[in-house]
DNA sequence: TCTTCTAGTAAGGAGTCCTGACTAGAAGCT
DNA sequence: AGCTTCTAGTCAGGACTCCTTACTAGAAGA
């Protein structure tokens, strides 16, 4: 709505932005070939170069070309640019990367978590974690984090909603990475993250939904490629959606497991060991109950499709489809594409992209 | 992700664009003035002035000012600059408006329609009023269109769906107007405009759900100021939601209805006046049904209110707040703020909004 | 040894924005 | 009436950015 300000200030530093992303998605070039990457003229280039080193975000890598002509020098993103922290948090433990501005892999370490989770003992090995890969070249800028548990839009915190398992605990992770972060820190459902991994590296498009079946009870809607968050960043919190149950009874999806005695002793997670051993009746009910979750989905969203993701949700693919197939409105329904490590995977791809916009704004 | 390329021309129409967004939005202004208003030093005003001059996008109004030190000339976007079009396509008739860039409304015309809708008197219907709403300047630049039934995002075209009433029926509003328009036909469902509409005018914030009870059910999701479409722009089709029906069983929405018997003979549209006459238990009945609507629309949008409307959403509020305060999770229920014309509105504001983009993007 | 080719720099031109000074012209004050 | 005050718009000059063209340095190939 409001356009940013004509000036010459607004010129130069959209030259060094293009040379900048170049940079990043190249790794190393020589000016000539930055001219060309960035399709800006050399002489702008070598401005932008000059302006750049003096800001210590770009350095002379030592490497010379070889060739026919005369030998260029290789430039790239000065090691002190800056790392991002890339984080998982789930009941089986924590999970703790550092990339730099082009996407590798620094180091990363787990730290094992016992069950039930305790507050602090989450914490503990978060942080633990976190130190673990700290680098020499200073804080991180930027740290991107996926949590097991819903999460509050705003301040980043683990939320505990009513009948649903609450599997990492009361968490705030903002606070906590506050110390090893120079720039924002950005904590998001494992769901969300999954759902986007799905969006960048499989085929799912941009409108689709992901159902994560697990433990507890997830979904998140992406839609225009754009993950449906809602007020709190509580979207997609499907438990206590209005569903099929036993005998055509009408009740919130939780209460389904409830009622097929699939839940852990005391808690309100979902016992997956017996609902993968239950006999066929009951796994039709869960189905039957599944497609009346994604007939909500299809009516609210309007998904292309659905993926169904998590321990449970990759197993039955075909009992949810022969009950939805039945609905009037349905759309494929296909098992997660990305299943290794899913939500890191979304996780380390916006990581990097916080990385790198937090670089080009940070040249003043 | 892709910044544009840095030039001097980038330059040049960033100043005329702040121009002509400062005389949009003030009407007429000095040179002086726009300087000020514009955040852009006097001689670049005038260089920007003379340009646009020449393309014909503005013109000296003839006002002087009258004040203390010497005259200053009013300058205002020419007539020619463009109009818009804002269509509303209702059961009950058509409306057409034609809007200037300050968003005057300075034709409007009204053509009532019999029902049940015949595809071919609704096109001439169209058509007719929009040639009532001609204006001697030459064609409009855009139109933005409502129509009361599901709309393809893809192609503009109005969808029927099984077990839903076709209200309008049969219709290619883009091929229809495509004639009086040198720029974009934008067309979509009367609900997601009144939610647009709700979302600037009324106190609705950037994440809420508005729920249209009429003679067909809608719904539309805002999420993060943008309203939900889906892959095909069906989303908020909620006929087919499985919710609680008589006797606590599982069922579509709409089938509550047929099972209350309130549905118009022969059709699937809802008998909206044996509705509102209907006993206490009878609409108990309906606000748990919509209750049930309103627990999937939270699980899966996370709204931080939801907004009933339409002919008799705006009756029942207290009744289905009532029910949905018994489920664990529900966020308050208001009545619509927006009443009159609330899609009109809508499609008021998006008809303006694009065509002072178009007159912003015609100056080359 | 000479030619060919390439990386990087230098020089000059075009274009844009800004500041500050200047002119024209009307209103208000004495 | 005449002077002062104030404002709209223009002019001139400076700073800056980007581009094209030409040039230099230096290595590989013939």
């Amino acid at each position: 709505m409001t356009p940013v300000k004509p000036s010459l200030e607004l010129l130069r530093s959209l030259s060094d932005e293009h040379v900048l992303r170049a940079l990043m998605r190249a790794g190393r070039l020589t000016r000539a070939e930055l001219a060309v990457q960035a399709g800006i003229s050399k002489p702008t280039v070598s401005e932008s170069m000059r302006r750049l080193t003096e800001a210590g975000l770009v350095v002379d890598t030592g490497d010379r070309t070889t060739g026919r002509g005369r030998i260029g020098t290789y430039y790239g993103l000065a090691p002190s640019a800056g790392t991002a922290l890339a984080i998982s948090i789930a009941p089986a433990g924590v999970v703790a990367e550092r990339l730099d501005a082009h996407g590798t892999v620094l180091t990363r370490t787990t730290r094992p978590l016992t069950r039930p989770a305790r507050p602090e003992l989450v914490a503990a090995a978060l942080t633990a974690a976190v130190e673990a890969v700290r680098s020499a070249v200073g804080p991180a800028r930027v740290a991107t984090v996926s949590a097991a548990d819903p999460v509050d839009r705003v301040t980043g915190r683990l939320v505990h909603l009513p009948d649903a398992p609450f599997l990492v605990g009361e968490l705030d992770p903002v606070d906590l990475l506050a110390a090893y972060v120079t720039g924002p820190v950005t904590v998001d459902n494992d769901v969300n993250w999954a759902a986007r991994a799905e969006r960048d590296q499989g085929a799912a498009g941009d409108d689709f939904a992901y159902v994560y079946l697990g433990e507890g009870l997830g979904c998140a809607v992406v839609s225009a490629g754009e993950v449906l968050r809602g007020h709190a960043g509580l979207a997609g919190e499907i438990a206590h959606l209005i569903t099929v149950g036993p005998g055509g009874r009408a009740m919130p999806f939780t209460e389904v497991f409830a009622a097929l005695r699939l839940r852990q002793p005391s808690s309100t997670a979902i016992d997956v060991p017996a609902l993968l051993g239950a006999g066929a009746d009951v796994l039709a009910v869960i189905g039957t109950a599944v497609a009346g979750v994604l007939a909500a989905t299809v009516a609210l969203a309007d998904p292309a499709h659905i993926v169904l993701g998590g321990p449970w949700g990759s197993e039955v693919p075909d009992v949810v489809g022969a009950a939805f197939a039945h609905l009037p409105r349905h759309v494929p329904v296909r098992p997660a594409a990305v299943a290794d490590e899913a939500s890191l995977a979304g996780v380390r791809a916006h990581a990097l992209r916080s990385l790198r916009d937090a670089i080009i704004a940070a040249r003043t």
